[in-house]
DNA sequence: TAAGATATTAGATAGACGTCTAAGAGGTGG
DNA sequence: CCACCTCTTAGACGTCTATCTAATATCTTA
């Protein structure tokens, strides 16, 4: 598949992307989105980064998610890894637990790709 | 897990989405969200999105799709329906042909969603 | 009406994924 | 050093998903 040329037939009111952009979309890019895009793409996933987010110090650790999505330590632990490896998580140990945060910027920038396609 | 007003400690400046939403983010919503996600979490429907959005008339049918994805015509059908069925296209049969086409209000909706995460 | 084109459904199969338990690794404190 | 807490890894298991071929449905046209 070519590099596609987005947007470039259309004048699209809906988005408040980058409007320039214009990106062109090679078929090893959008495979790179659809991978981040399955990162985030599971309820559990979501549930956790909105934890994340909803603390005041904006972080939490492993054994204090579990009981709130109602899984296994590995599950979670498990979950966390998938959106750590993704961009959308940073961890940092501090003595016995492990604090995980969200990279803001990571949502952002799959949101701001999706804006291409609208 | 109660409602989350995520934003509520946060002064982001990342995102472009409306300031005032604030949404309050039951799990239901989040399970939707991530339904949504999940159906355009993949590279070979990325792939019929940005063709459908490339064309001219915004639009193509399974037999053109299927040698362009590289796939069979009940493989492509298949990834059709998914995307339908989350909302992202529409179809319309004029003659032998079914034609598809991208709604892009319903991609746009999923970005703002996300932007509530950044 | 019959032949041909396009699309979908049905059914099978292989691989990916989420989940668990059990075991190991990393860190703290008596 | 040892007991304890937290986290991750390993391995097993069931489910979901993408893919294919074969069969069926829908439509056109000779």
């Amino acid at each position: 598949m070519s590099p596609s040329r987005l947007k470039s037939q259309r004048q699209s009111t809906l988005c408040c992307a980058p409007q320039e952009g214009e990106a062109a979309l090679t078929l090893k890019e959008i495979t790179k989105l659809a991978g981040q895009l399955k990162a985030i793409a599971d309820p559990v996933r979501l549930q956790i980064i909105t934890h994340l987010l909803d603390q005041v110090d904006q972080e939490s650790c492993t054994c204090i998610l579990a009981p709130i999505v109602k899984l296994s330590e590995p599950t979670v632990s498990h979950h966390l890894k998938k959106l750590e490896t993704a961009g959308f998580l940073t961890k940092e140990r501090r003595g016995m637990s492990v604090y995980y945060q969200v990279v803001p910027e990571s949502i952002h920038a799959i949101a701001q790709a999706l804006h291409i396609y609208c």
